[in-house]
RNA sequence: CGAGUCGGUCAGGCGAUCGCUCUGCCAUCGGUUUCGGUCGUUGGCGGGGAGGAAAGUCCGGGCUCCAUAGGGCAGGGUGCCAGGUAACACCUGGGGGGCGCGAGCCUACGGAAAGUGCAACAGAAAGGAAACCGCCCGGCCGUUCACGCGGCCAGGUAAGGGUGAAAUGGUGCGGUAAGAGCGCACCGCGCGGCUGGUAACAGGCGCGGCGAUGGUAAACCCCACCCGGAGCAAGACCAAAUAGGAAUCCUGUAGCUGCGGCCCGCAGUGGAUUCGGGUAGGUCGCUUCAGGCAGGCGGUGACGCCUGUCGCAGAUGAAUGAUCGUCCACGACAGAACCCGGCUUAUCGACCGACUCAACUU
RNA sequence: UGGGGUGUCGCCAAGCGGCAAGGCACCAGGUUUUGAUCCUGGCAUUCGUAGGUUCGAAUCCUACCACCCCAG
């Protein structure tokens, strides 16, 4: 199982097995998040999980961004970030929250923030990790 | 060329790279098999992939379940006439009224002589009436030589004043003590034929002097016609966990529950016997139709009929995007969630067609 | 996505065809040595917005806007 089913990380792909499907896979990140990147616009939570490979959900609320269009929008340069991300271990579950005022933003400004708050998260998961191995 | 009216079409294009979803064919691996297949994994090559409003959810249908959607009351809707349609509050044509020089545009446009109600304030009076100020005749009293003036009484009078949103047909002439449909003409109103029109309605004739028939029905209401309720989170099927369950037979019609409210009506609930029920999750419903396009025929038209042709989103945390290059008029409003027909609202612009007015030139 | 509801002063609200009650808050004055209490007065320019009906609309009708609730 271990890196056997890895994905080529130069042909990213972006499928149904990278994707949060249940609503039991959300609240397992609402309920035990053990990394997080808050922005003014967004707020990212992740958990790691057993899988072989990122999965992201998706949380834009209709009273945080009021037109069906400018959410789509949101979502799409989301899940775009996500596919153009290094696909590396530790791999987690992450939920993106939107908050208010995220429409106004243009693409590149919000694919670069997107980005930023990625890696920072990355890099807080792994150190969460090592000091969980330190600590057993 | 200028000003304007109506109708229609389009909704950035092209190329490259990376990605999403559905689907056809081929290959691949795995499950199952009655060896016909069938279900899934991965890959390759193709194909399809948001709108004119997808929106608001304001109407009308289809579809599904509740009884094959039944009767009455209540409630709601529509409201000039005719047609179109599956249906409509929509559309088309026509009529009345209003606006515009015009092309055209707007129009909740049935009934107030069936009934009930309402009209603050002001005003004499706000609807079965009315005399406040006026105006006029007469009588009596006062005053004056007299004309006249003043006061009181009894009448006549809706022409004038004043109030109000609204005051009991309008204008003119005659008439009168002053006035008055009191009389006449025209207009308005009402009634009755006639002519045209399917009808709404229009035209014309005659009659009625109009002490009746004011306004309000987006007040109750009356009249005509229409409407059962919920909604795809409807509903059907497969099914972990955990408990209150389901079918058959018998009994009962009282109570309770369900079918929007009430009355009927209908169904279930009670006992015995026998085994299954259905939340998480999944599958179906889910896209082929009141369908688009072209031609012909009928019709003033909305539209209908016939023939040919095309296949045009079906997601389920929810798909059309990102980046770069390039061109130009530098891209508005904005994203399907069961599906259609309308209405309404938002909207950068571009183009096409028909028509009107004004000026000028030929 | 579907169903339902509410908008009246800064806040809570009554009114449902004829002058927009009331309370809290706020402002001014008085009382008090000062403050609280108390007393008096003030405070709605468009009743969510725009049309319409009516002599007259917060109220009736139509369209739109904003907010809230329910179903999962």
């Amino acid at each position: 199982m271990s890196g056997v089913a890895q994905p080529d990380g130069s042909h990213s792909c972006f499928g149904k097995e990278k994707r949060l499907l249940t609503a039991s896979d959300y609240s397992r990140v609402f309920d035990g998040a053990e990394a997080r990147a808050s922005h003014k616009h967004v707020l990212l939570l992740a958990k790691q999980n057993d899988r072989p490979g990122h999965r992201l959900g998706l949380v834009v609320a209709k009273k945080n961004v009021r037109l069906a269009v400018q959410r789509n929008r949101v979502k799409r340069l989301a899940r775009e970030v996500f596919r153009q991300a290094d696909n590396n271990p530790p791999y987690m579950d992450v939920v993106l929250l939107a908050r208010r005022g995220i429409d106004q933003l243009d693409n590149a400004e919000l694919s670069s923030i997107l980005r930023g708050q990625w890696r920072k998260l990355e890099k807080r998961v792994s150190e969460a990790e090592t000091s969980e191995r330190r600590g057993r």
